[in-house]
RNA sequence: GGCCCUGUAGCUCAAUUGGUUAGAGUACCGGACUGUCGAUCCGGUGGUUGCGGGUUCGAGUCCCGUCGGGGUCGCCA
């Protein structure tokens, strides 16, 4: 070793001590006669001292050095005068009095410092994210990621679960997720896919009789990126034979409770609460609600149909609703030039107009009050039990786009109105999501989770009669209003999964030219099963308190999916493309 | 594909209604300084205002296009 300690682990004991330390120059602070140098690795700083006295030429030296110089200094532990610790780092007791200097390699002046106060714009950071990761949140970062796989590992082994890889190069399964794609050089003409999930594989060793499955494993889909999605990501991905749902949320509640027990210190109530998709709905607007306040969703058809309000009556004439939610203590805060930013914020969700009352004592105050007579504003108040000094935001419009415009509005409100702690976490299970879904545009049922989902037992029938209204045995937890898990039982029956098959409209052939491979395993001997993959890189985030990924994976994308750090995706040779028998058609 | 925000010195930002030579802090370079820890003090270098057009006597500022970054809707079985 070219060290003989870290830079975060020098104490008074050590004192007297011959140490030699390795380290990166964080910061130098240059007094002629004496020379600071912030000594910075992975494990902390030192603070290491050149005096004069000691010997001209290293302190000379040491007067060159600047900001990410990598270098080795051997030297003798120094207690601080008792005026001098420094209480803001953990060695600040003591000071390495350094008698050798060796300048292992001079930096470049760096892009940016590291602690400069405001961070650097991104695209910066992401191009020399290698300067970057040195930044302590991002090293802290990287640490909580690392002890968050290894519990996870230590957690699924001791539940007797295996862990087992599955390939990268797949087959293509055109439903779902727009697949990454790998040319074959061997079979011209013929392409692997990056895998959207292990989640075919993870069936087939349940067939294969291997009982508890675990894989920390890679998942690409190309599709467009957001704050919490990128092209590659990583999933806790867990299957398990012989087992009803209950014992999958079981196995993940122990997980989650060992996590943020020993991640963040905290209890959090188990088993975790669990909410029915249709409940969700209808108190949250979302299927992924943020549980951390209140301001659930109430709806107000009666009124509506019966007030003089022709927004309202009409949409309730036409089959809509009306539906709204109280923003607490809002009435001072929020003027109308903020509510009209409101209002254009729900027309994102595809929301027309935005009601909106404000509460006082004698009543409602609003440029539609007129239209409410005293007893529909009363029973509007009671209704959403909204006090003096609340604002009633109402939303009148087909129930999907009440849902999806008040939900988005309730956690912007909850954010601004600070009705929760950001440092809290709150964790459930949301149940019984339907199974299908119809798409109206191409006028077909499509799975609403993926097309191995176990039907809920007492709604088989409902597969003939009513498949709207089927529900899966799936589930989804949901971490802070982020998605963090989503599983199911699994059809383990070649004739369930045909009845399956044939609402979604893939015929017997396309079946078996897409996925013959899953149904050939179901048809020896495949037991029940079903299983979850939760979203690490999501987890992580949510563990750091960050409200992006790219913050807790080395080296991410861009929201145009490149990495800006190598240049990838790049042009490619075209030795290389007329291997592959590739010729590309470029738009013009 | 749509909508919104954004790009000025290495970095973070400023620049009045469109008005003279685009400023500040920090970094960097030079100098002073023996107890700092965001060291301090003095001086200096540093700019094709992302790129390309246009309007104007005059554009960092207004308009059009384009590229990059971010947020979001659609999309993500």
């Amino acid at each position: 070793m070219l060290r003989t300690h870290t830079c975060g682990e020098l104490r008074k004991e050590n004192v007297d001590q011959q140490v030699t330390l390795c380290g990166w120059v964080d910061k130098y602070r240059d007094h002629a006669g004496i020379v600071f140098i912030d000594l910075r690795d992975r494990y902390g700083k030192t603070q290491i001292k050149f005096n004069l006295e000691d010997s001209s030429d290293i302190q000379q030296l040491a007067r060159g050095l600047r900001h990410e110089d990598v270098v080795r200094v051997t030297g003798e532990i120094v207690a601080r005068p008792d005026d001098m610790i420094n209480q803001k780092i953990s060695t600040g007791e003591i000071e390495v009095r350094v008698s050798k200097l060796e300048i292992l390699n001079k930096s470049l002046t760096p892009p940016f410092l590291l602690d400069a106060g405001d961070l650097p714009n991104e695209e910066l950071r992401l191009k020399h994210r290698v300067v970057d990761l040195r930044r302590a949140e991002l090293q802290e970062s990287m640490m909580l990621r690392h002890r968050y796989t290894k519990l996870i590992r230590d957690y699924f082994d001791k539940h007797g679960f295996l862990d087992i890889e599955t390939p990268i190069l797949g087959r293509s399964t055109p439903e779902g997720a727009r697949d990454y794609l790998v040319p074959s050089r061997v079979h011209e003409g013929s392409f692997y896919a990056l895998p959207q999930s292990p989640q075919i594989f993870k069936q087939l060793l349940m067939c294969s009789g291997f009982d508890r499955y675990m894989q920390i494993a890679r998942c690409f889909r190309d599709e467009d990126l957001r704050a919490d999605r990128q092209p590659e990501f990583t999933q806790i991905d867990v299957e398990m034979t012989f087992v009803e749902q209950e014992d999958i949320l079981n196995v993940i509640d122990g997980l989650i409770a060992e996590t943020l027990k020993e991640l963040k210190g905290i209890d959090h109530p188990m088993p975790l609460p669990r909410l029915t998709h249709a409940e969700a709905m209808e108190r949250f607007g979302s299927d992924k609600p943020d549980m951390r306040f209140e301001m659930e969703l109430t709806d107000l058809g009666e009124i509506a149909a019966a007030c003089g309000f022709g927004v309202f009556s009409k949409t309730m004439e036409s089959g809509g609703r009306v539906r709204g939610l109280v923003a607490p203590g809002a009435a001072e805060k929020y003027t109308r030039k903020m509510i009209d930013g409101l209002t254009a914020f729900v027309g994102d969700y595809g929301a027309k107009g935005l009601a909106f009352f404000r509460v006082k004592e004698e009543g409602l105050d609003s440029p539609i009050a007129k239209f409410f007579s005293e007893e529909h504003q009363q029973a509007i108040i009671e209704k959403m039990q909204a006090k003096p000094g609340d604002i009633i935001f109402c939303v009148a419009d087909k129930n999907a786009i009440t849902s999806a415009a008040l939900a988005a509005l309730r956690n912007r409100l909850g954010s601004e109105l600070e009705l929760f702690d950001p440092k809290d976490f709150s964790c459930l299970w949301i149940v019984e999501f339907p199974l299908l879904q119809y798409d109206d545009e191409n006028k077909r049922w499509v799975a609403e989770h993926h097309p191995f989902c176990y039907p809920h037992p007492d709604d088989i029938e409902l597969l003939e009669t009513d498949p709207g209204k089927v529900r899966a045995q799936s589930y989804d937890l949901v971490v802070n209003g982020y998605e963090a898990a989503s599983g199911s039982i699994r059809i383990h029956d070649p004739a369930i999964q045909q009845k399956i098959f044939d609402l979604l409209e893939i015929s017997a052939e396309e079946a078996e030219q897409r996925f013959g491979f899953l149904l050939e395993g179901l048809r020896y001997g495949a037991p029940p099963h079903g299983g979850v993959a939760l979203g690490l890189d999501r987890w992580v985030m949510l563990l750091c308190g960050y409200d992006n990924i790219r913050d807790v994976i080395a080296f991410p994308k861009t929201q145009k999916a490149s990495d800006l750090l190598s240049g990838a995706p790049s042009n490619v040779d075209g030795k290389q493309l007329k291997e592959l028998h590739i010729q590309l058609d470029l738009p013009d």
